[in-house]
DNA sequence: CGATTTTGACCTGCGC
DNA sequence: GCGCAGGTCAAAATCG
């Protein structure tokens, strides 16, 4: 997201999201790649870094294999993609070289070497400034994408506020018939192409509309008919009857009791959806507080039914207004597992100690959003995210009709079981960018997309053929699962990179989508739950 | 002295 | 309607 990530931090699975190609394999040119000839196409956004470097390295340290290509010297065409271009030019360049060298002496061998060398130095800085122009492209793509999805979020919101006030036929123009059909569908509608899921946000039109409606209920019982009065998108249904009740308070109250202020839709409502869907991380911690990296302050403490512990209630005090909040309990059965559930979304910039944390939440919670909520059948959607996850931990899969909100359970106390795994390297592999022995960065990014993807996956098939999907389904699942499992260190990075020992991670503004490096060896599971 | 923690009271939702 | 449980508030206490 940050352009100024370092050469490190791109990342093929997400990029493949931006793309068009939505196959990973595709991108995982880390490894397995670098035997590739030639990079067919400049693909500024799924280009992986490294091979602008390896590239790059080897047009420096090993150029003299490119004697075989003496005879090739046909000028590249006007088609040819920019970069095969520059590599191209370079090899001709050499080529050129060499054949002179056949009949020149050798001063003149001499002159062409230092000419090589300097076209060399020329094309290294070419593909630094290439690789710069990557990224800011990048970061282009992903400001245009938050922008869209801010204007998306805006759009909605103002249609549920006008919701009852607007015909049919005004939904239809504006949304492009898909109020229409949720309309039609009656019971959430199960064919309703579910054109936000791309958003990667939770946009229930229909929770919304529930809670706007009963929002404007209360206000025409107040007798209060403004629409400044209204609190439409709020954290959920208990905080907008509590701001209502406070109205009349002053102003600083009810900004020190976080209050969400009125009129901010884009951010209301992803707050809104955000803090519905929590994270929640089991280690097993002698610390009272597991280390994330924010700052956390005590605002209550409770007993809790069933557990002789008590349950600690924290807020992020890194950014006043910051709604993330976190509840800290031990287990009841095993004291020395502590159990950390997330909650919401950090508004502010986060230390890199603390972004792993921050993105596994976060995305967590957004994935989860956007599978569970933006689905009439959550049920559905959580069976989804249990299959897609969990193939690598399918003993932990359990689906909470006890909870009171989508809950992601990622349990990193479990010794690792992968007895019941598919082989490692039958299937695709996320491509991580680390060698073999290292620890992948992106598992916090992964496990998100991941769930992401399915949520996609989970919005096309209620609008596509749906013999299609259910024979798509379980191979999506089981390959995502399949690349967490592939590598027996992906568990051990989850555990890195949720208990922030992390290094090298890359500061950033956006706390979605960013990369950490991690190393660990503990073991992760995941499980999901939901209401 | 400001920041943080403690802790009892309060609010809300939910089940009976 | 009542009680329970979860969550939050805010004054008092404590800490650095």
């Amino acid at each position: 997201m940050d352009a100024t990530d370092s050469n490190n931090s791109i990342q093929p699975f997400q990029v493949n999201l931006s793309c068009s190609s939505p196959s990973p394999s595709q991108d995982n040119n880390n490894n397995n790649n670098n035997e590739r000839p030639f990079i067919d196409e400049m693909d500024f956004f799924s280009l992986h870094h490294n091979n602008i470097n390896n590239i790059a390295s080897s047009s420096t340290s090993a150029p003299p294999p490119h004697i075989h290509h003496h005879h090739h010297h046909h000028v590249p065409s006007t088609t040819t993609p920019i970069f095969d271009f520059k590599v191209n030019t370079g090899l001709n360049l050499r080529t050129t070289s060499s054949d002179q060298s056949m009949v020149d002496d050798d001063i003149s061998l001499n002159s062409e070497e230092k000419r090589t060398k300097n076209k060399l130095v020329v094309l290294q800085a070419e593909l630094r400034r290439m690789k710069v122009e990557n990224l800011r492209l990048r970061s282009l793509v992903d400001d245009a994408k938050s922008n869209y999805n801010d204007l998306h979020v805006h759009l909605l919101n103002l249609m549920q506020e006008k919701k009852g006030e607007d015909t049919e036929e005004q939904h239809q123009q504006v949304f492009d018939g898909k109020l229409k059909d949720k309309k039609q569908s009656g019971n959430g509608g199960a064919l309703v192409p579910r054109q936000f899921m791309d958003l990667g946000l939770a946009t229930n039109a229909a929770d919304i509309g529930e809670v706007a409606s009963k929002e404007l209920e209360n206000h025409m019982k107040n007798g209060d008919a403004s629409d400044e009065g209204l609190v439409v998108f709020d954290q959920d249904k208990k905080e907008i009857h509590r701001g209502i009740e406070r109205e009349d308070s002053p102003p600083d109250q009810v900004l020190s009791t976080n209050r969400v202020p009125r009129f901010s839709p884009t951010n209301d409502q992803t707050e809104a959806t955000m803090r519905k869907a929590r994270v929640s991380v089991r280690a097993r911690s002698e610390a009272p507080m597991i280390t994330d990296g924010c700052q956390w302050r005590k605002y209550g403490q409770k007993m809790a039914k069933g557990n002789p512990c008590p349950r600690a209630y924290y807020r992020c005090t890194m950014a006043s207004g910051c709604p993330v909040r976190k509840q800290v309990q031990r287990c009841a059965e095993d004291k020395t597992i502590l159990i950390t559930t997330y909650e919401g979304n950090h508004n502010h910039p986060l230390p890199p100690t603390a972004m792993a944390m921050a993105q596994t939440t976060s995305s967590a919670a957004r994935m989860l959003l956007s599978g569970s909520m933006s689905s009439a059948d959550g049920l559905m959607n959580a069976n989804f995210l249990t299959r897609t996850l969990l193939p690598c931990s399918s003993s932990m899969a359990t689906i909470s009709a006890s909870a009171p909100f989508p809950t992601v359970t990622l349990d990193l106390t479990q010794p690792p079981n992968t007895s019941h795994l598919p082989k490692p390297q039958t299937q695709f592999q996320i491509p991580f960018q680390q060698g073999v022995n290292s620890t992948p960065s992106l598992l916090p990014q992964i496990i998100g997309q991941a769930l992401y993807n399915q949520s996609l996956f989970s919005g096309l098939q209620m609008s596509q053929d749906g013999n299609q999907s259910q024979q798509q389904q379980p191979q999506i699942a089981d390959t995502v699962g399949a690349s967490i499992a592939a590598d027996p260190n992906l568990t051990a990075a989850l555990a890195a990179a949720i208990t922030s020992i992390i290094g090298g991670a890359q500061p950033n503004n956006n706390n979605n989508n960013n990369n950490t490096s991690t190393s660990n060896n503990s073991n992760g599971n995941i499980t999901s739950s939901n209401n």
